[in-house]
DNA sequence: AAATCTAGCAACCGCCGCGTC
DNA sequence: CGACGCGGCGGTTGCTAGATT
């Protein structure tokens, strides 16, 4: 008897998952979980295939996904685990926290063998103000731009996980150069003198609201003097201090963007989370 | 400005291993 | 023990946006 196929594909959908899909999906398994994919579709009214159904969740939906790109430590660990394990990409994708094998196994054609076979092969940039496909835009929930703002005495570094994005932002329009970015545009470092002299005049309140702990207020950077409240209150507190940056943050620095319900989504679905964060902090 | 090339990545395909009957 | 069903995995494809010519 020859095996059937793993489903009937007259009829279903194939191709980039519509926003409206996604949602039935998602709320699907919020309310039942996924016991049997195959049977999952058909229960949820999705004409999908099992397997569409589960590649679609594991690799986009599920809520724990990190989004973003590759850190450094993230990269050597997946050459490294490489070596180990070769194309054992799930195998790697366990000592990745929120990383999934089809993103592993697709940075790694995509960049990381080149630069193990040719170690001098110097690190690609992400393109610039890179679109999602539509319908990976639609439900971006794990794209939270969740970041740390870390200051110490004598520079701020900011993170984030926004990647290219926040990086491309600040390069285009306030003038941030190539050396004050990582390499991969998750962290913009500067100190308190280029702050004030490069940075500050230019970006102004578009840039930067932080809202943290340390302050038991709001900085406005760019309003008159609030950068140097800022650095002094930083400076007298003598220590590292790791915050989370309010959603808040990324809504004021994107709200130029045509695309306003995206970012607003984002904030929407980010700012309870970081309540919930900066409470327990 | 248009055409072409390239990189990134979501999604598909087919095979495999394991559990069940 | 073998057939079957299912989930999981790795290889590959093909679409899209950005870069280059």
């Amino acid at each position: 008897m020859v095996r059937a196929p793993c489903c009937q594909k007259i009829g279903l959908n194939r191709g980039p998952w519509a926003a409206e899909e996604d949602q039935i999906l998602v709320n699907h398994i919020g309310r039942f979980g996924h016991g049997n994919w195959r049977a999952l579709p058909k229960q949820a009214g999705l004409l999908r295939c099992g397997k569409s159904c589960r590649l679609r969740w594991i690799n986009y939906l599920r809520p724990d996904i990190k989004r973003g790109n590759f850190t450094r430590e993230e990269e050597e660990t997946i050459i490294r685990l490489h070596g180990e394990l070769g194309n054992r990409w799930s195998a790697i994708a366990k000592n990745l926290p929120g990383r999934t094998d089809n993103e592993i196994k697709n940075v790694w054609h995509t960049n990381l063998k080149r630069r193990v076979m040719d170690p001098n092969v110097s690190l690609k940039r992400p393109k610039k103000n890179k679109q999602k496909r539509e319908s990976s835009r639609a439900l971006d929930r794990s794209d939270s731009g969740f970041s740390s703002c870390v200051i110490d005495s004598s520079t701020m570094t900011m993170e984030t996980s926004l990647g290219d994005r926040i990086g491309s932002k600040l390069e285009d329009e306030f003038n941030v150069s190539e050396s004050d970015l990582s390499m991969d545009f998750t962290t913009l470092e500067t100190s308190k003198d280029r702050w004030n002299s490069d940075f500050s005049s230019r970006a102004a309140s578009d840039l930067l609201t932080v809202s943290t702990e340390i302050s038991t207020c709001d900085y406005v950077c760019g309003n008159e003097g609030e950068i140097e409240r800022f650095w002094s209150d930083a400076l007298a507190m003598n220590t590292t201090v790791e915050t989370p940056i309010s959603p808040s943050y990324y809504f004021n620095l994107f709200n130029s963007d045509n695309d306003i319900d995206f970012w607003r989504a984002i904030l929407m679905d980010t700012e309870r989370d970081w309540q919930e964060v900066s409470q327990n902090h």
